[in-house]
DNA sequence: GAGCAAAATTGCCCAATGTGCACATCGATG
DNA sequence: CATCGATGTGCACATTGGGCAATTTTGCTC
């Protein structure tokens, strides 16, 4: 995606005042801070944050954001004729790693205690949705009606939220766990996985 | 849900901030308006603005919270030892009208003008999701596994959104259509509920 | 009805935010 | 190395968010 070093470097800022803005978030809450205080750390103008964010929390939800990187890569490896089905199912143990998904969760757990956050964790989820699934309909090429693809891709993204959403219930009130040991990523992904192969 | 005629006022006013400024919207555009001029038309304060919403997206945003009105009502007309997922596709047709899904349409059309939109809408969503989830667990009871409910709803959902935003895609650029001409909603669920209930 | 407590709305105020503009700087392209 | 486009910055200013207290409205009880 990224051409050169401007891209690189523009990544870069977005990142560092990403990171900054979402530690300041863990440090002192979402209302112990300013944007001055981001840019601050991040050693950047307060003008710069806002031609990348429109707002700390978009900024603050940003860093989840895992992208799909190296999608050809990941393909170059599946038989070409894999049903869509199992080409799924590797591209979410593959892309989905526990690692981003435990970002992720520590996010949609600071989203419950900061409401104005939750719409742009939501925002950062859609988007990386929206790549997985242009990812997976380049190679589902024709061998299936066109509702296909975005109806099983649909299915088990939200097959999968609400699962991390559901071991953020276990701890309720208190402080929330960074771990999500309550969920083996794995083995919910084979069960989500078979229930869609064989039905519900 | 409601209490009182308490509540229903405050409702009322809350709808009628949230109208005046989805209709703002669709004349000026998101940026051809500040909520000085909604509350004007609506008739209220400032400050009373604030008391409902925390920013311009989230009112405009909130016009397509249908919510789940009478659960029981719904649910009385059921056998009792209905399948879970004929109960989900009872749910489907009768709460999610086609009403309430041209209204999210064109409120996902408007996200995809004015990006700031985006993440509020997908908040009205993640709400109306809840509230149906909850409702679809209180029939479930204890007659299937407890990730059964969670994932066969993130299912459906997830497949109904990834459809709606389907429907967008056919008229890029120009205009938009209002109504969803493009999708048979009740014909596009029997054949989500097939697939979920013979597998992908 | 009359009175009262809770809740909603309002006005005031000010820090925080969003954004247009002009300008300097740096990477990309030839 | 010369030019162009994109990025970061400083400044200015309208807009916004939200605390506080006063005021009105509502629901309930007598």
């Amino acid at each position: 995606m990224d051409r050169g070093l401007r891209d690189l470097k523009r990544e870069a800022t977005r990142e560092a005042l990403a990171k900054a803005a979402f530690e300041l978030t863990r440090e002192r809450g979402l209302s112990g801070f300013v944007t001055a205080d981001v840019v601050e750390r991040a050693g950047y103008s307060r003008r710069t944050f806002g031609n990348h964010f429109s707002c700390k929390e978009e900024a603050v939800a940003s860093v989840a954001f895992g992208g799909v990187d190296d999608a050809s890569a990941i393909l170059a490896g599946l038989p070409a004729d894999l049903p869509l089905l199992d080409v799924l199912l590797a591209v979410m143990k593959t892309q989905f790693t526990t690692d981003a998904l435990v970002r992720m969760r520590e996010l949609m757990a600071m989203a419950r205690r900061y409401p104005t956050l939750e719409p742009h964790v939501l925002g950062v989820q859609q988007r990386m949705r929206h790549t997985a699934q242009e990812l997976l309909g380049s190679v589902a090429g024709d061998r299936y009606p066109t509702v296909y693809v975005p109806l099983l891709f649909g299915a088990v993204y939200g097959a999968v939220m609400a699962a991390l959403e559901g071991t953020l219930d276990v701890d309720l009130g208190g402080e929330y766990d960074p771990s999500p040991a309550s969920m083996d990523y794995s083995s919910f992904l084979d069960i989500t996985f078979d229930y869609l192969r064989h039905g519900f």
